[in-house]
DNA sequence: TAGTTTTGTTTCAAACTTGAACCAAGCCCG
DNA sequence: CGGGCTTGGTTCAAGTTTGAAACAAAACTA
């Protein structure tokens, strides 16, 4: 198999992905940093978390929604817990496992930073497309995490202190 | 202005693209890690450079063409120095200039990495797309990056030895 | 139930990234 | 010419990410 190399029309979208999803988070890191001190994956953090049931989830949980490893996310939560914005618990069903919990300060700094974030997210993406070419982005990238995640999940929701469920907090926090 | 928050559609498509990219980069990343003993960033860098008339190119250029900071690029050229993969020469017509070279053994590690590189890009984006979504996928990260950098390029392509060429070395590289 | 495997999470050291500060070398203009 | 501003690049310190190794509790299994 003498590799399929990419054909000219590929390697323009793969092209224009590259520099398009490094320019986009640079965008959205930038802005957050600058308004809320945290980087995107915290800010998702805290977001996670404020719509979750009584806002705490595993850690584990966690790490499988923002698609992170659990070390990165350990890592995120303990800076985020230094700075008040979560909380830990241990889980009282699991003794290994660890909760995180959003905070009243968390929460505040997530609903201040979220009006900023929103319009960063609309200025790099939703601006510039057409809403045909939003539903058209969402297929694209539901395909493409789909292919990539094998959906070895489903799982979950089986055991009562683990459902998943929703509760909005800061409407769309994104 | 009360914020326009994203309507249930933008979240949806926002969310499936925060995490479409994120394992996207994950296994890019993961396989060049692997088998080239590099990230993605760095692999692109050869990349480029392999493209390049004479297979090198001003560390400013590189880094607008990898859209990145030189800081950033000042490091990953470093590393790749270190390993025997690039090259640095002064420019001698810009006493400041620094070029970066694609020595032969950066050209034969991309060579080398250059076929694994693409079955990852092919598993993990084209093979689930309908050549359809490919061109839409194309026009939407235009799109996204046309608008992100304000189009202050064109410059360029005006002192001679500094024109812009192309002379494509491994093929499609990506 | 002891031993083994799996699961949940943290820790370690090494690598990478960031933004600001810094140093030259070009440029521009009176 | 002699500042002063801009441009090309690197360096610094701090912060983040990585993958592998380490732990400990839970789940199996013989």
């Amino acid at each position: 198999m003498t590799t399929r190399w990419l054909t000219p029309k590929e390697q323009r979208a793969w092209r224009a992905y590259v520099a398009a999803t490094s320019l986009v988070e640079d965008a959205i890191d930038r802005q957050l940093q600058q308004d809320a001190g945290m980087p995107h994956l915290y800010y998702s953090v805290l977001a996670m978390l404020s719509e979750a049931p009584e806002r705490r989830l595993r850690m584990t949980d966690l790490a499988e929604v923002l698609k992170i490893t659990r070390s990165r996310l350990t890592y995120a939560v303990a800076r985020l817990e230094k700075d008040g914005m979560v909380r830990r618990e241990a889980c009282q069903y699991d003794k290994r496992g660890s909760l995180a919990i959003l905070t009243d300060e968390g929460m505040a700094t997530l609903e201040r930073a979220a009006p900023g974030h929103v319009d960063t997210v609309r200025a790099s993406l939703f601006d510039q497309l057409s809403e045909e070419q939003v539903e058209q982005l969402e297929a694209i990238c539901s395909e493409i995490a789909r292919g990539l995640q094998g959906d070895e999940r489903a799982a979950a929701d089986e055991v009562p202190w683990r459902r998943r469920a929703s509760q909005p907090s800061v409407s769309g926090c994104t």
